[in-house]
DNA sequence: ACAAAATAGTTGCAAATGCAACAAAAACTT
DNA sequence: AAGTTTTTGTTGCATTTGCAACTATTTTGT
């Protein structure tokens, strides 16, 4: 199985060649789409990073995902069982590819590019995001707080093959990752390092001996 | 869209019609598969439920996820990223469809009706699966375990348009679905009760005032 | 029908986590 | 370059959760 096609190059051919297909960008804090209302709407991240973002009746914010560049989302993903509040924000400038699921079966028969194309990818694309989701299951159902940061270091340390990682988003927003009070990470954090587990150097964390 | 074809009639003609195809059966208690190796291994149930278990470093068990009639499975699905164990139980009698995902489209030119049926079913079968998985991070991202339960309870009430719910497993299952500890979950089903939120008929819960 | 196993239910206590509040440093704005 | 906002880092204390251990009840297997 190859899921690593070039995501790139199909997006940017997409937004080329169908008019059933919108680009749009966004700038760092715009709010990209809402979850409300089952629109059927399919969205691809372009270029930038953004995050999916929800508030609870306590204003707790949780990132339900984070997206980065060939992360699909949208509302076709998604059931809001919860009249909680659900958007996805641009965590830097973002450019982002919009359609609707059904028009990817509907119509064009005419032999447009983007609809064969898009047709024959649309596994593999799903697929990846059932993964991506996986991994985040598997974060998740960790019982620390120090399990799910080790995890989530392994996870990207496995992803760029180094022992030097470079987080991609703030500590901040990486306790409303891992849906743990932020304080209590920190904690982790030093202890982590006071253990040796860890090292900081500049933005970079080091995994030691495991 | 429509996610709701027919999933039951769509694997009952696939299992008779390929001879790539596997339909097996398993009681309760057994292994279905575990997730080792990267085999592409793509799995339907088709009668029954199973859970996808894992055992940490502890001993402690978590149910990733809960499958029953219809619902898609297997390594192709999953990235294993900690030498932890996996494996897919079943909870009752049970019958699994098997196939590698790669045979879907590397073989059959000549017009098998499951290859033509599969891969034109398949983005809708995969965004099942999304959906479960995003419901199930929904659940996992609730800070307290009053909130899971709470969510749990509403994800069925939804689904079956009815206040009064029947559990789909036991309530030790459920601790490990939740990925919290069962006794801490039991006071606070206790509590839930004595607040009035909810109220145990036989071994059916009703849900009360919100 | 009986024994064995699994599940439900409970409790005291220890440990982990969350909350609130603050100071220091770093990153953006204009 | 100065001011503002965001992020990092820390702490004391309250609350929640986990752990261990046990009994009662229900389910399963033979």
């Amino acid at each position: 199985m190859n899921l690593d096609f070039d995501i790139n190059q199909f997006m940017e051919d997409f937004s080329k060649n169908c008019n059933k297909v919108q680009v749009k960008k966004f700038n760092k804090g715009e709010v990209i789409t809402n979850y409300i209302q089952k629109r059927n709407q399919f969205c691809m991240l372009m270029e930038g990073s953004a995050d999916l973002v929800r508030y609870d009746y306590n204003g707790n914010k949780t990132i339900i995902e984070h997206f980065t560049k060939g992360n699909a989302f949208g509302e076709i993903f998604y059931t809001i069982n919860t009249n909680n509040e659900f958007f996805v924000e641009a965590k830097k400038l973002s450019k982002v590819l919009f359609f609707k699921y059904d028009d990817i079966k509907t119509m064009c028969s005419k032999n447009c590019t983007f609809h064969r194309s898009l047709e024959e990818k649309l596994p593999e694309i799903i697929l990846n995001k059932v993964i991506d989701l996986n991994t985040r299951i598997e974060l998740l159902t960790k019982r620390t707080i120090r399990d799910k940061l080790l995890g989530y270091f392994s996870t990207l340390s496995t992803r760029t093959f180094s022992k030097t990682i470079t987080l991609e988003m703030s500590l901040t927003n990486l306790a409303d990752y891992l849906s743990v009070d932020r304080s209590a990470m920190m904690r982790e954090l030093r202890d982590l390092k006071e253990e040796g587990f860890i090292k900081k150097v500049g933005d970079k964390i080091v995994l030691l001996h495991k």
